[in-house]
DNA sequence: GTGTGACTTTAAGTCCGTC
DNA sequence: GGACGGACTTAAAGTCACA
């Protein structure tokens, strides 16, 4: 049977997009406090975002991509979106 | 005196999202409540997000997409974010 | 066809802590 | 250094009526 990879899955679309943040935390050596801190967001909750277990918001995408020094869009290119 | 480009703008990003929203929804001629009925969310909620008056979450950025037949990156891109 | 205000429900996001 | 939990506050999602 064919893969259906046009339905949405938005736990696994949050997972990527986690996935994505911590692969750039991890590639310039911060911390999830650090990259927290940069970000101005909690570090449980920067937490969760890693972990797919928030449906974050556009501007936290953007104060964590800041932190990050990528683009936003690059988050979302990252994760196949 | 310069402009000073990379403080942040929440607003202004908000209001820029909207407004690439907003343009290719016109360019492939639907309403408001056509998209909004097609990503599944509220048309009056559709037309605070176009007017940048919410900070939309992650998730309603891909069904957006989604049923605007682009990438949520495209939309970010069309707003120099 | 869209803007807007008022509203309820849901979840984002914070802050404390422990493992 | 990060996962995970509880209790809490704030804000977004979502709905509706009306201009």
């Amino acid at each position: 049977m064919a893969r259906i990879s046009f339905l949405s899955d938005a736990n696994g679309d949050l997972r990527r997009i986690g996935s994505a943040i911590r692969e750039r935390r991890k590639a310039i050596g911060l911390s999830q406090e650090a990259l927290a801190d940069a970000a101005g967001i909690d570090r449980a909750h920067a937490g969760k975002i890693e972990r797919g277990e928030r449906n974050v918001t556009i501007l936290n995408i953007l104060r964590i991509a800041s932190a990050l020094g990528c683009r936003p869009s690059d988050l979302l290119m990252d994760s196949g979106l």
